[in-house]
DNA sequence: ACTAGACTAGACCGTCCAGTCCAATTTATA
DNA sequence: TATAAATTGGACTGGACGGTCTAGTCTAGT
């Protein structure tokens, strides 16, 4: 940044004619807001400064405060489970398969956007039943049926014992949601190595093959 | 000064000549709203009015929100564990001594004023990372170190297969925390009746024996 | 009776912020 | 180029809220 070639003040490099990428660029600066301070705590205007937008465009796009970080975090639950996270590779045993499954949803819900995701989620689901609801629905019930599918077809090939299939995928993800993932819930930890991840995930692993032992 | 003339308004039904129990009062107030509405939509004057004290008294007592704030959240992380609710009773077999820590356990967390902590301390753990550290120190902490004593006595006797206390007494808390307990952290339920409790508690004891049996 | 200190009611101050308005400017389109 | 649409920036409104201040009441201890 050593050029200069304007008079003193003029430092906006405009250059983009975008007709519309302003409403890109709101959305993501109001989630990077949102996510980092919480609803209560982000201002309008810092999220206008943010998108580098002027604050009347922000409420010709989103009408109000409440309007915006509604979409704000149906967005981000939509793009929550979105890559198939939890589609499991063929040609693996299923210990493999299961490993697999739990490192992609730790990975997951642990890396930085999706825990703050869902610290905000928590902290204003009185205020917004709807979005905790959203939430829900997009992560939990989502990665749930998904396990569960595969446990039944587990369950039918006489590999794993599995009585009540979505009992089991719930268990099977609450022993990932451990002390690691609680110390991230309350921010006390950063983003963990793959190395502590692994170790939940074979913890629970075999704990969970364990329980389901076939007679 | 000068004026002398007698009130024609007395409506003060005062009868309690407690000395300080205005204290109380503010702390029990503060922590229905603060746990009720959580820290950013909480007025002061809600509290004083809640407590039926007036603002310069909330004021008096602790010195500004925030103090308030820590103050409350600190009072009821200590009454979080405080019953010595993980102790186990005698004369009971290892499963049932299990099933009743558990009970006990998510009684305890899936109840009202409970999980509403928990959301509020989740919420605003970015503001009060101090708080977030005393609320993990005496719930999670505590617990789990309760429990690790007890299953490396379990492992000492041969009862159960005990590699680590500490990573099973965690594994088992985690297995408790399961759908139900999101939904509670979410605010999609109300305070669950004991059959689902128990419901819960089987399904986890029964896996964890399961995965802890001696060889 | 005097005094000290806790308490009250409510006015008050400064600040912050959601949301509005508008005149000027930029961009897209015909 | 002309015109309409989008955008800008900044001033502004109105209200909420944290916190202070004041005038005055009540109670207890001496």
């Amino acid at each position: 940044m050593t050029d200069m070639s304007k008079a003193a003040i003029a430092p906006k490099p405009r250059k983009e004619p975008m007709p519309s990428g302003k409403s890109l660029a709101i959305v993501e600066a109001a989630a990077r807001v949102f996510l980092e301070m919480g609803y209560g705590a982000a201002s309008m205007d810092a999220i206008a400064a943010e998108a580098g937008v002027s604050k009347q465009t922000v409420y010709s796009h989103f009408g109000s405060k409440e309007a915006l970080f509604e979409a704000i975090i149906e967005v981000k639950c939509d793009e929550l489970m979105a890559p198939g996270s939890l589609k499991r590779v063929p040609g693996q045993d299923h210990a493999e398969a299961l490993a697999d499954i739990a490192r992609r949803f730790l990975t997951l819900v642990l890396a930085d956007p999706n825990s703050s995701l869902f610290r905000v989620v928590v902290g204003e689901s009185v205020r917004f039943p709807e979005l905790a609801e959203a939430f829900y629905r997009a992560g939990p019930t989502t990665a749930t049926e998904t396990l569960a599918g595969y446990l039944a077809e587990l369950g039918g090939q006489g590999v794993l014992a599995i009585a009540d299939a979505t009992a089991s995928a719930r268990l099977f993800f609450a022993m990932l949601r451990g002390d690691l993932y609680m110390r991230r819930l309350l921010g006390l930890t950063p983003e963990p190595p793959a190395a502590d991840i692994e170790a939940v995930v074979e913890e629970a692993v075999t704990a969970f093959l364990a329980a389901h032992a076939p007679a």
